[in-house]
DNA sequence: TTGGTCCATCTTTTT
DNA sequence: GATGGACCAA
């Protein structure tokens, strides 16, 4: 059989199971993906199975994608195009796309219509806010973060406003506010992330017809990522696969990261309890890895407690030693990444072989600016920034309200965007007028032109009811455009009404980056030419970060650590490993939460093909203040005979446990990527070459504060200072990096 | 109603 | 060092 070729026995066993519930734990760099389209080739093509009968869950687009892809190749299909609407092809989507799709279909069962919008983490902040400022909570008190944070995970644990759990005063005000949050959905015809997932297993729960109907369609129903299911979906899937019990999921526990958002990696161990006749698949062979870096990942994740000894080998040989960095701060941290990088593409890696990673976002911000300092291209890994621009968010929000008007996050935000003269009062007037007629806000204003004026005029001013009708005429238009035309054609249709260059491009740079936003989302609406607006809302609803993935160009990757799950690349940079960082230090305090930090290094360590770095910075800038830290605690688990340290910076810096000290060196010079290439590097512009801090000169460090220079001299163009300060004593600092300033 | 300024808060991770 | 809210003058 063509589909097992170069397999292990063990991924035979995998892709060949018989029927009933089957639970593959796969290791990093196992060949996963690959056993599962394989699985899905194989149950089409050997089996009988039908596509229609079929059904594959992912967590993100993209792997939805190229699981597609493919399956569609090894049915023969070529690798080309979009086919997930082939005829032969299964329905292969991400849990919410399946859930919203199944939705929409079944909205005749639930109480909002199937033209229902999806609610981003915002809008959802949005509504909470409004609903604690209905129900007269002091806001300072009652986080909406917060409150939304409590509301998203009792959805993700299938807790309604009725079986919310009341402990305290806080869990009192949380439930009434819950409560309120979901009419306030349904009057806007909305759904938010979490309810895409809770409705759907509440329905199939509670409504055995649709249970039937589903639960004999899917002959098999597989799984991607098991170990980052919530309850909602664990009990989505469950109920999908009631019938035929050919149950297929494929996971690993130790990449679970995803607990803050009610994922439980126990979902594992419940799997085989739920269903004991299960058979277990291990997949343990790696592919992609060194055994270097293997075993620089074991140390990290053998030290979690209740874990299951798994061995991880590979046969792709020992490989380099790991490298430990330990910059003067995160800026020459950033700039040890970026020379490292283009030395490494002087010797002959791809600028595309490489991925730096990071624990959160506002991290990327140095490594992005000694990217542009160096003048390379690189590219950037979150959707979350585009969609979370403001420009962005405001045609969206357009042209959400032109496909459903009750949307009432959306109508508050576009309604005086820019200003026609609506403001605040008028908008709560009209508010309870909608209210009293039993309407949604927009509802009642499409129908405002229509009405008696006398009526109208108690509550609202001639000038707001006037900028009112002006404002339905076009959404009217808008809306009648909308069932013929494209999605990029209502879009201009609304830019141009509202004239929003104007508004937004005033001429500086920051304008013209709004504005390139705004044709960047334009760009996108295009490709849905002969597609309809609500498909292109829900697809830019449910887009991951992983989904901006282009693997098209060959630069360097940045990317948060949870975004680098399911990835791999021969060079990956770990970098910001600092104590506090990661581990982060929310998760100081909850052992949960430090097994989950741990298991985050190892995800971001597996990623590595060929070579592994890992950096950490002696400061970090907090707040955009600079304070000291420590390395990770994590870096003492791994043994020194695995660890090359490179140059460090002129200090004197001893890694936790090891008690070692790092030499001084020269750091490289800044290459462009041409000279790069070329091998050539040119010598470092802003590097001083005469002393600028003669010893005995006073100086003044924006961290360690005053203190006296004792030696000084010129090193590689640099100038390398011994420095003895009045609080943290002899340091050793080079001027390019230190910002020291004479004391006056 | 608008638009300016000032202040607090924020930073974990995201479908 | 960004962003959103509160506050205030016109």
């Amino acid at each position: 059989m063509d589909l097992l070729n170069g397999m292990n026995p063990q991924q035979k066993q995998a892709v060949t199971a018989g029927l009933g519930p089957i639970l593959v734990i796969a290791g990093p760099g196992s060949g996963k993906t690959r056993v599962l389209t394989h699985r899905i080739s194989y149950l089409l093509s050997y089996m009988g199975v039908r596509p229609y009968n079929m059904l594959a869950v992912t967590f993100t687009n993209k792997a939805a994608k190229e699981m597609e892809n493919r399956v569609a190749n090894l049915l023969g299909y070529g690798d080309e195009g979009d086919h997930s609407r082939a005829p032969n092809m299964p329905q292969v989507g991400t849990f919410h796309s399946v859930c919203a799709r199944l939705l929409r279909r079944e909205a005749e069962h639930l109480p909002f219509n199937a033209n229902f919008v999806i609610f981003d983490a915002d809008d959802q902040v949005s509504v909470v806010k409004q609903a604690l400022g209905e129900l007269n909570l002091d806001e300072k008190r009652f986080r909406a973060q917060g409150v939304h944070a409590s509301i998203s995970n009792a959805k993700n644990e299938l807790l309604l406003p009725e079986t919310y759990p009341v402990q305290n005063y806080r869990d009192d005000v949380v439930k009434k506010v819950y409560k309120r949050y979901q009419e306030l959905l349904l009057t806007s015809n909305a759904v938010d992330f979490d309810d895409l997932l809770l409705w759907t297993a509440v329905l199939l729960e509670q409504n055995t017809a649709v249970r039937e109907r589903y639960a004999r369609r899917f002959e098999h129903v597989l799984v991607d990522e098991f170990q980052d299911t919530n309850q909602a979906q664990y009990v989505l899937l469950k109920h999908l696969a009631s019938f035929h019990r050919n149950i297929y999921v494929v996971g690993d526990p130790d990449q679970s990261i995803y607990a803050w958002r009610g994922a439980d990696y126990r979902n594992l161990l419940r799997f085989e309890e739920d269903y004991t006749d299960a058979q277990v698949i291990l997949l343990e062979q790696n592919y992609r890895s060194t055994q270097m870096i293997l075993d620089v990942a074991t140390a990290i994740i053998d030290r979690n407690p209740h874990r299951k000894a798994r061995r991880l080998f590979t046969d792709r040989g020992t490989g380099r030693k790991v490298v430990l960095y330990q910059a003067y701060d995160d800026r020459a941290e950033a700039t040890y990444v970026v020379e490292t990088i283009a030395k490494l593409v002087a010797g002959g890696n791809q600028p595309g072989d490489f991925a730096v990673m990071y624990r959160t976002n506002a991290q990327s911000r140095l490594i992005e600016e000694a990217f542009l300092r160096h003048n390379l291209p690189y590219k950037l890994v979150g959707a979350q920034r585009f969609y979370g621009r403001r420009e962005v968010k405001d045609v969206i929000a357009y042209l959400r309200l032109v496909h459903n008007p009750s949307d009432e996050i959306s109508l508050n935000r576009v309604i005086n965007v820019p200003t026609r003269g609506i403001g605040d009062k008028s908008m709560a007037s009209l508010r309870q007028l909608a209210a009293k007629a039993h309407l949604a806000a927009g509802d009642f204003l499409l129908a405002l032109p229509a009405m008696d004026d006398s009526q109208l005029q108690s509550a609202l001013t001639a000038r707001a009811i006037s900028a009112m009708k002006k404002f339905v005429l076009e959404l009217r238009k808008w809306r009648s455009l909308a069932e013929k035309a494209n999605p990029a054609d209502v879009m201009d249709s609304i830019l141009e009404a509202v004239e929003y260059r104007t508004f937004i491009d005033d001429g500086t740079d920051e304008g013209q980056d709004r504005w390139d936003n705004v044709m960047e989302l334009r760009r996108l609406a295009i490709e849905y030419e002969g597609r309809t607006l609500p498909e292109f809302l829900e697809e830019i609803a449910l887009v991951s970060d992983q989904d901006t993935i282009q693997g098209s160009s060959n630069v360097p990757t940045l990317l948060t650590l949870h975004a680098a799950k399911g990835l791999e690349f021969p060079v990956v940079f770990i970098t910001g490993l600092a104590d506090g960082t990661l581990p982060h230090m929310r998760s100081f305090e909850d052992p949960d939460s430090m097994e989950e930090e741990r298991r985050l290094m190892y995800v971001g360590i597996t990623r590595a093909m060929d070579r592994l770095y890992l950096t950490c910075p002696q400061t970090r800038s907090t707040y955009g203040y600079a304070e000291p830290c420590d390395p990770s605690r994590f870096l003492e688990n791994i043994p020194n005979q695995l660890i090359d340290v490179s140059y460090s910076s002129p200090q004197n810096v001893s890694r936790p446990g090891s008690g070692g000290a790092f030499s001084s060196t020269a750091r490289p010079a800044a290459p462009t990527w041409q000279s790069a290439r070329n091998g050539t590097a040119p010598a470092q512009a802003n590097a001083p070459k005469s002393i600028q801090f003669p010893a005995g000169s006073k100086v003044v460090h924006p961290v360690w504060g005053d203190g006296m220079v004792l030696n000084s001299r010129i090193m590689d163009d640099d100038e390398t200072l011994d420095i003895f300060f009045e609080n943290v004593g002899l340091k050793r600092v080079a001027a390019s990096l230190a910002h020291l300033k004479h004391k006056t």
